[in-house]
DNA sequence: TTGAAAGCGCTAACAA
DNA sequence: TTGTTAGCGCTTTCAA
């Protein structure tokens, strides 16, 4: 290559990474050879001096069923992914179900295959969190890791205030007894929306009237059916996330409630699946593009040598439609 | 770490790879030193050297939208990342849904970043598929890449002849008026499970009675409408997927037609959303664990410098439930 | 602005 | 069975 271009190996190099210090005609050789050889720089190569790989692991913590069915996971990742293409570095995928899994991530990142992590959808005490910590290995979450968030920076919706938002919506519509459907209480979006929930309701927040759900359609659609049982009367319900929604509102129809004459629902997220209801959900909008943004923000500093960032927690926004 | 051992560098790396010539003595004093200094390999040295990185990328070739709602993915991506793990090989996903994506992960194989690729999902002329080729990169198929299957080995299940299975099941059924909704007929399982479907029909196979879907839920509840309209006393189905028949099947109900008293609705996978749907789907059964193993396999062989594999196609199951 | 040279951490061929 | 040595392809001082 050094050869093909008639300049020394290190100019190459300075070419190729656009050091300010090369002449235009240097420049012009080395490009012309690079075509003309087909020359792509060993990654690996470069990794060893420069201690960078260029890449990304975006881990998914949780069990693979639930997750790849919900939008926002592609919503996040096709953000990232773009974000940082922009400072061309890659970002792959890796899932950490199981032991198993996390074993094999944990190996992964030991190997040096990566400059940092993008945490998704951690639960509480996850352990892959602890082996990350003491790896040292940048790591930024997509929402708060409960019980780490001073550790492990993050970006997230405020779920706590827009389960507030929606909550206090449905009052206003008239309701008199809001049900609620929860995500894993585990995870912030299901410990949050259920606290924001209860901050409007206060004591009308009773036990029979949360049901917990895992984020997948199914989930909801069983919660609704055990909320039906224990309130029949309920006549508003609002739903930890969207896909739920959408098997709460199979629920309901199967049961013969209309909606929203009957039972009004709210979701949360304003993923797809929002918009392709019977009726249309009404939602809290998450701004997910921007903790995607924000969070591959924080991590890139991170990786540059800077310090801890702030935790950013962004505004929802309530999208009213048909349900409720 | 030669230091801390008390042996050479070269006795260390032949300890820490297995070689059979490494003394009892030597290689106890190595797993301590490792222990002690908390060692790990680097990982992009030892690639530099060997050529090999230990990964491989499964490559997404989809919009990610309809991907990840579908479970068959999920299992695919479990088998092959277990299926790796016990050679020891990290599986890594990444997507490439349009240009910018399949731009991306033609860079990061040509940094030479991973040892081969698993295809997933390819439609007919994907231009990464030729960038592949070009790349000489060791890459197996999960179903067969349309246009190239002499070039691409790959694993794929029977879908012509479970297409027919489950039409011939159909018609024994009694059912006279059996319609189609078919995946996107540039992928193998669009087009082959059609095939299928009029191998069996013959001309009773009209255009009325064929919609082609998406291979997602909202896809099969369009098609669905769409044929009652064209159709309106069709009495069976088949639907080219499971979560295209889930769609289908709240068309049915919102419609007014008992499944499978008015319309017997046949499904294709066997996923896991075929038994949670009301009622529960019969449907085709793939056998996607031995898919995922079988193109493990070969992409392992390929990477070990052997030849271009046999491709193979494996059986499918009718698997009778309720709604047929 | 450039070339020369010194490694990055590892494996593999060779000699002992 | 082991130590020695020569790179793998690249970046980055250091001098010039």
């Amino acid at each position: 290559m050094a050869r093909a271009s008639g300049v020394s190996r290190g100019t190459v190099s300075r070419a190729l990474n656009g050091d300010p210090y090369v002449s235009t005609a240097a420049r012009a050789a080395v490009q012309r050879a690079v075509v003309e050889t087909g020359y792509v720089v060993n990654r690996n190569a470069r990794s060893l001096v420069t201690q960078r790989t260029g890449t990304v692991v975006m881990v998914l913590c949780e069990p693979q069923e639930k997750l790849f069915e919900d939008p926002s996971f592609n919503l996040l990742m096709r953000v990232a992914t773009r974000r940082l293409a922009t400072k061309d570095v890659a970002l792959v995928m890796m899932v950490a179900g199981d032991d198993g899994d996390r074993e094999r991530v944990v190996r992964y990142l030991r190997g040096g295959h990566a400059d940092g992590v993008l945490l998704l959808s951690t639960h509480a005490g996850d352990p892959l969190v602890g082996a990350l910590e003491s790896l040292a290995l940048p790591a930024v979450a997509c929402g708060a890791v409960l019980g780490r968030e001073g550790v492990i920076p993050y970006a997230a919706a405020d779920d706590r205030e827009g389960a507030r938002q929606m909550t206090r919506y449905l009052v206003e519509q008239g309701r008199r007894k809001i049900a609620t459907i929860t995500g894993p209480l585990d995870t912030p979006g299901g410990l949050n929306r259920l606290e924001g929930f209860c901050d409007v309701l206060g004591r009308k927040a009773t036990k029979k009237l949360i049901a917990q759900g895992d984020y997948t359609r199914h989930g909801g659609y069983a919660a609704m059916l055990e909320l039906l049982k224990r309130a029949p009367d309920l006549d508003g319900v609002f739903v930890g996330s969207d896909l739920m929604a959408a098997g709460a509102l199979a629920a309901l129809r199967e049961q013969g409630r209309r909606v929203p004459e009957d039972v009004a629902v709210g979701g949360f997220d304003d993923s797809a699946v929002a918009a392709s209801t019977h009726p249309l959900l009404t939602t809290v909008r998450q701004p997910l593009e921007r903790v995607a943004q924000e969070t591959v923000r924080m991590l890139l500093e991170l990786i540059d040598g800077g310090e801890r960032p702030e935790s950013v927690v962004l505004p929802t926004e309530l999208v009213i439609r048909e349900s409720a």
